[in-house]
DNA sequence: TAAGATAGTGGGTAATAGTGGGTAATTTTC
DNA sequence: GAAAATTACCCACTATTACCCACTATCTTA
């Protein structure tokens, strides 16, 4: 099976655990390019999960960071929050990565973890949540569906 | 694991002994280049924090203090404040610099630390200072903040 | 469907990282 | 130039992490 590399779909009921590790899904890790060394980085979602980028994609996000100025304010604040939480997590033998406490605590994670493919990243939630804002954003945003449907063709 | 040299993510708690001395994680000692020196630069942040430059990064704002005519006025007012109070300090065997009694006050830093990865440097703070800041910082420019975050980031 | 291979989970242990403090060397001050 | 203060260097203890091994479940293939 060779899909398009460092491209992740499809979700994956995992466990956490007592230690914080999780494994990465072996479909997942069969695409990553060779690049990446192996290496995820762990960082808060926008909304309330982890992300995890492979290391290549990040190091564009790092490459953007680089090029703001300490001088803005704004700009501190910004380099700061996005790069605060991330921190990068090479997988073990077993294929599994280390999430830091303060995400697990973020996210709210608990033993049973949801981990699904988002094209470029890799969410990892818990279903409770996911559940949770799923409803929600289904009742809150039809507009902003309308305005992807303008976009996107599926 | 392999990131790029001399940048800086994720946030550790630290203590600051009675020394003056904290631990530079040694995920950060792991990321710096050679040409470093085990040497790092420390100043007065523009927030209420302390700065620490990787050496090799503290000489490429030294060379921009060299052309100070030819930058802008609020460029160059930054580079001098920051500039002033810059200290430079090689670690030792356990991995710990020293911090100036003048900027632990200018920072308000306590036996808790906390250290926090910007990319291109490192910052310590009071994390009951940086608390404060950020939610400062939330009512702040969300409008640019949000443009930054879906050009960078999403 | 049986058997081998692969994937996921749990836990033990050696190595590494962080913290505190002592002492000798160096610098500062009177 | 001597005393005091500061600094640099070293050692030791503890907590944490990374690595390894083993077991079970699932998937694949003949």
């Amino acid at each position: 099976m060779t899909l398009s590399p460092n491209t992740f779909t499809g979700e994956y009921s995992y466990s956490l655990d007592s230690k914080g590790r999780v494994n990465i899904p072996a479909r997942y890790r069969q695409v990553l390019s060779n690049d990446n060394k192996n290496t995820f980085i762990t960082t808060r979602g926008q909304d309330a999960c982890v992300w995890v980028y492979p290391m290549i994609e990040w190091k564009k996000i790092e490459s953007e960071l680089r090029k703001l100025s300490s001088v803005s304010g704004t700009h501190r604040t910004f380099i700061r929050q996005i790069s605060r939480s991330a921190s990068p997590s090479t997988y073990d033998k077993q294929g599994r990565i280390k999430i830091n406490p303060s995400l697990i605590s973020y996210a709210g994670l608990e033993k049973e973890v949801l981990i699904v493919g988002v094209v470029k990243k890799i969410e990892i939630w818990n279903p409770e949540i996911l559940k949770l804002v799923d409803k929600k954003n289904m009742e809150l945003d039809p507009n902003e569906f309308n305005e992807l449907s303008t976009k996107i063709v599926i």
